[in-house]
DNA sequence: TTTGACTCTGTACTAAGGTACGGAGTTTAG
DNA sequence: CTAAACTCCGTACCTTAGTACAGAGTCAAA
């Protein structure tokens, strides 16, 4: 049976994911993916697993992973599991870090609101005065 | 009582402050901080209140507020607690968020990195397949 | 056939928070 | 006095993840 389907073109492609055009093409551009052949008139057609590469590349953004890391992730592809197992647990202790700076982070904030709100009529913002002097 | 301490050149306020000459400049030029009158022969000499200023910098800084943020909150300085109070809050508000997300990622990545440990013998690692099939 | 929509290519620009550098002047220690 | 160290100033560059745009080519529908 012959393939009748209309050929994916940039911004089909670009859709079908649900990215911008432009993003597809700076991941073409660092080499994330695969630039298809462009034939001799016309535009380029993109096969289906760049749809998959792209949606790959979608959820690991999602996890956190930044380009590069899902460059390696994507260069490891199948086989190396150890490999892909240590960069996964890498990321895991940096979210994890960032969790804690983040959560103490929230917890000075509580107590300089409510340090503020405990003074309603006063002339310096104890916010301020307690950055000053931490 | 004459002053015999060593003028406070950039390199001193840099060294006390813990940051580099560099950013000092750049706070000079995003005018965040004042740059000192420059003598007619001779280097700039920075005051004690350059000095609180960066330190109040690099305070707020490690609370996650950004220099557009820091220069609102020196901008409000003392008096009107109201708004430091909101602008704290507002950061709060954001801070909880990431904190939301991160903790999200955190829990898939054990995931995975679980499952990767479960199979420790198989051909392709279960965090790609894991995050292809999402 | 012509118009409008789409694609391709290269380059420049964005945000934030700096870092790096070149050349000239200045200060200080030996 | 001289050499090293420091400062000043302007400008360019860096990172990340794209976005914007101009100009030229191409495709599809009316």
């Amino acid at each position: 049976m012959t393939d009748f389907k209309k050929p994916a073109t940039i911004q089909t492609v670009a859709q079908t994911v649900g990215i911008g055009i432009e993003a597809i093409r700076y991941y073409q551009r660092i080499g994330l993916i695969e630039t298809p052949e462009k034939p001799l008139s016309g535009y380029r057609v993109y096969p289906e697993q760049t749809i998959s590469r792209l949606l790959f590349i979608q959820r690991a953004k999602e996890l956190g992973f930044s380009l590069a890391e899902i460059s390696k992730l994507l260069a490891l592809g199948d086989g190396s599991c150890q490999e892909t197992k240590e960069l996964a647990t890498h990321k895991l202790e940096i979210v994890n870090s960032k969790l804690h700076d983040l959560q103490a982070i929230a917890a000075t904030l509580e107590k300089l609101i409510q340090s503020c709100e405990s003074n309603s009529v006063n002339q310096t913002c104890p916010i301020i005065t307690t950055i000053l002097n931490r």
